[in-house]
DNA sequence: ATGGACAATGTTTTT
DNA sequence: CATTGTCCAT
């Protein structure tokens, strides 16, 4: 098998590594994937074990689809019965299918964000608190942080008065969620994590299937998906992940970096591998990158080099404001463009914050030139869109009782928060869901509850149970388009988006994308399609095909790469933000942002600094971004409006550009001199040629006799001086 | 019940 | 500023 071939020899060893548990620590660029996707076409094809008894769980969706078709191709066969998924789309299918030993039946909802914060609104307003005084956000934020941590509302931890009300309301958000037979993001790995705990016949169901679990970005699990991880691979041990601390962008969704080390502590048994040669970037985007992140205490020093040589410089430009900040960028790709030196498709533009595309986003609109941008927020967060989802959540389970507020007066039927009301106080007399009631008044069966409505109200909800009885019937019978299409024409959802106006042929325009999408599901039901939106990422939403140049958060970006990237907004309080100035931790994790933001690039980088921004309408002057500063001087080729800034000229400070890192200073002798003889351990014999210190380290070109000149870093390529 | 006018309030990142 | 929520008149 051909599978080997191409690969490191660190890589190879991770490909091949043997039973037992294996830690893969990679850098960017470094080839995990790869690394991923040949070990999987390794078991299988040179090991043979069968793909029903891997699982691979990666971020996102697209990633698992790339890696499928990858594995496929390398195979020459589909792999058959291979679990691939995201953690959370994979843990959805376990529940559904051992649904009966949980508090929830098989066909649950999946609750995104707005529903969740609908959710605890809801919970509150039960709870008559006041939500003045405890934001419904900040209250979602604590109960997702504990089930992240596995702790149900009972073994919620109580300190201050706020835990207190927190507990209450978790303790009811959960039986609303009950209620509508719903489970919110974190339910589904919290759920999954107690049945395999708790269950031992699931869990060595399971752990007894999955002869091999493979685990991408383990620095951005939380202890829920650890725990996971550990039960699922508690029979046969042979668990591969990999990972890199340094990108570990997630802390505020309860991901822990520390399982890492966790991980080495609970199997001291494990091979670890690390992956250092980077086949991305150029040298000088390497330095720039190295540069930042060492300034990051605790963490084990990682030099990144390539043999792709140094490249150009790092740019460095200066805007007025955000505003020609976004020009510059678009003048400037469009001019690359228009030189020939790039593709409209090799540049990325990333921020910090989402707001900050539409400045982006205009200055591309106003040049007539076209993009992509990333984020499934910007479609599924839509009104419309919403609205549709809601009524074939509805339609699938009507005791959904945030999908039912959503749409029971969205066009306007005459059902407003009175008849609403109403419908919900009955219900909970004759115990039912909302929804159940609404679906008996709409059989006709409405003289039954005659004493709960007036004659008007009465009539709305009985036309709309109605409506809402057919679709129930088509649920099962029709694939999930032509229900969509029956919602949409019997509710006259047409006629209520399109107003006439500019924005109403849009908003039709967004429904119509849905139904396109919608469309893609004639052997998949209405559960499938459900599933599926509510769990798409913001990268699932990138196309790759399109050739125009993307837009996305720093966040967005991880995993990718890109020719060409600019970064925009390098100002103290967006990069970093300025929540994180009085929190160390979370400071550090704004240097791995930045760091994974460079680490994307592969030939040229743009960092673009506007010294004004505007914020709330004001155009306010703002710091540049302390990480430059960490950016030594000759990495650096500064271009731009200088003369605009008044320090420039002699007084300009060139000593900031001067790392002041007491490393750097440090002097370093060469150990390699020219004409001695070294052992690599992948391209055997060679001679040096010639040797210099840069940057800390020492760049040893040497002439191998297989393989010809290569330029190496001496900390990093394990040479052996021969004798 | 509905829609318009006004006030308040706010922004990180996302499965 | 721009969105969201609240209040009030119809």
């Amino acid at each position: 098998m051909d599978i080997l071939a191409e690969l490191n020899s660190q890589q190879q060893s991770a490909v091949m590594a043997g039973e037992g548990p294996v830690l893969v620590l990679a850098g960017p660029g470094s080839g995990k994937t790869r690394v991923l996707t040949q070990r999987i076409a390794y078991l299988i094809g040179a090991v043979g074990v069968n793909p029903y008894n891997i699982l691979a769980v990666t971020f996102t969706n697209k990633a698992a689809r790339e890696m499928e078709s990858r594995v496929q191709d390398l195979l020459g066969v589909r792999a058959h019965g291979l679990t691939l998924g995201t953690f959370h789309a994979t843990c959805a299918r376990i529940l559904r299918r051992e649904a009966e030993h949980l508090p929830f039946n098989s066909n649950f909802v999946i609750f995104d964000s707005d529903d969740q914060l609908g959710v605890v609104k809801q919970a509150l307003a039960d709870l008559n608190l006041d939500l003045k005084h405890y934001t419904p956000r900040g209250i979602h934020a604590s109960i997702s942080n504990a089930k992240n941590y596995l702790r149900l509302p009972e073994d919620y931890p109580i300190q201050t008065y706020r835990d207190e009300v927190v507990k209450r309301v978790y303790t009811r958000y959960q039986e609303l969620l009950f209620d509508s037979n719903g489970v919110d993001f974190d339910d589904l790995l919290l759920w999954t994590a107690y049945l395999l705990e708790e269950t031992s016949t699931v869990r060595e169901k399971y752990a007894r299937r999955y002869e091999h679990i493979l685990v991408d970005e383990f620095q951005d699990t939380n202890l829920a998906q650890y725990a996971l991880v550990r039960h699922l691979g508690s029979i046969h041990k042979n668990i591969f992940v990999v990972g890199d601390t340094d990108q570990s962008i997630y802390a505020w969704r309860g991901a822990d970096y520390r399982n890492v080390m966790r991980f080495e502590q609970d199997h001291p048994e494990a091979q670890v591998i690390l992956l250092e040669q980077n086949y991305r970037s150029t040298q000088s985007i390497l330095n720039v990158a190295m540069a930042v992140i060492d300034r990051n205490p605790y963490r084990t020093a990682k030099r990144l080099f390539t043999q792709r040589g140094s490249g150009d410089k790092i740019a460095l430009h200066e805007t007025y404001d955000d505003r020609e900040e976004a020009t510059y960028v678009v003048d400037m790709i469009a001019s690359l463009v228009g030189l020939k030196q790039a593709k409209p498709g090799d540049f990325a533009i990333m921020y910090r914050t989402n707001a900050q595309s539409r400045l982006l986003e205009e200055a591309f609109l106003h040049r007539n030139l076209p993009y992509k941008l990333v984020g499934a927020q910007r479609f599924y967060g839509r009104r419309e869109v919403k609205d549709v989802i809601a009524y074939l959540r509805l339609a699938h389970n009507p005791a959904n009782d945030i999908s039912l507020s959503r749409v029971i007066n969205a066009p306007p039927r005459g059902i407003g928060n009175k008849s609403l009301l109403a419908l919900r106080t009955h219900a909970q007399k004759i115990h039912l869901s909302s929804g159940e009631l609404l679906l008996e008044l709409g059989w006709g069966s409405g003289s039954a509850h005659s004493g709960a409505f007036t004659r008007r109200t009465l009539a709305s909800l009985a036309t709309f149970g109605a409506l809402l009885v057919g679709w129930r019937a088509m649920v099962a019978e029709v694939p999930p388009l032509t229900l969509m299409d029956e919602i949409l024409e019997k509710v006259g959802y047409r006629d209520y988006l399109d107003d006439g106006t500019e924005e109403g042929r849009e908003r039709w325009g967004n429904v119509m994308e849905l139904r396109r999408l919608a469309a893609e599901y004639t052997e998949r039901d209405l559960a499938a399609f459900l599933e599926d939106v509510a769990l798409v990422s913001d990268q699932d939403t990138l196309e790759d095909s399109v050739n125009v140049p993307t837009l996305l958060t720093l966040h967005a970006a991880k995993g990718l790469e890109f020719p060409v990237v600019f970064i925009v907004g390098l100002n103290d309080g967006t990069l970093p933000h300025v929540r994180s100035f009085d929190d160390p931790e979370a400071m550090q994790e704004e240097r791995r942002l930045f760091y994974v933001g460079i680490t994307r690039a592969k030939d040229r980088l743009y960092l673009v600094i506007p010294l004004n921004r505007s914020a709330y309408g004001y155009s306010e002057p703002t710091e540049e971004s302390r990480f430059l500063k960490d950016i030594p001087v000759d990495l650096v080729e500064e271009e731009g409006h200088l003369r605009r800034r008044p320090k420039a000229g002699p007084s300009y400070r060139p000593d900031r550009w001067v790392s002041p890192s007491p490393a750097a200073a440090r002097a370093l002798k060469p150990q390699y001199s020219p004409g001695s003889r070294v052992q690599h351990p992948v391209w055997g014999e060679g001679m040096v040629l010639s040797s210099r210190i840069q940057d800390d380290d020492e760049i040893v070109d040497v002439f191998f006799a297989e393989v010809g000149m290569k330029r190496l870093a001496a900390s990093l390529a394990r040479l052996q001086l021969k004798t």
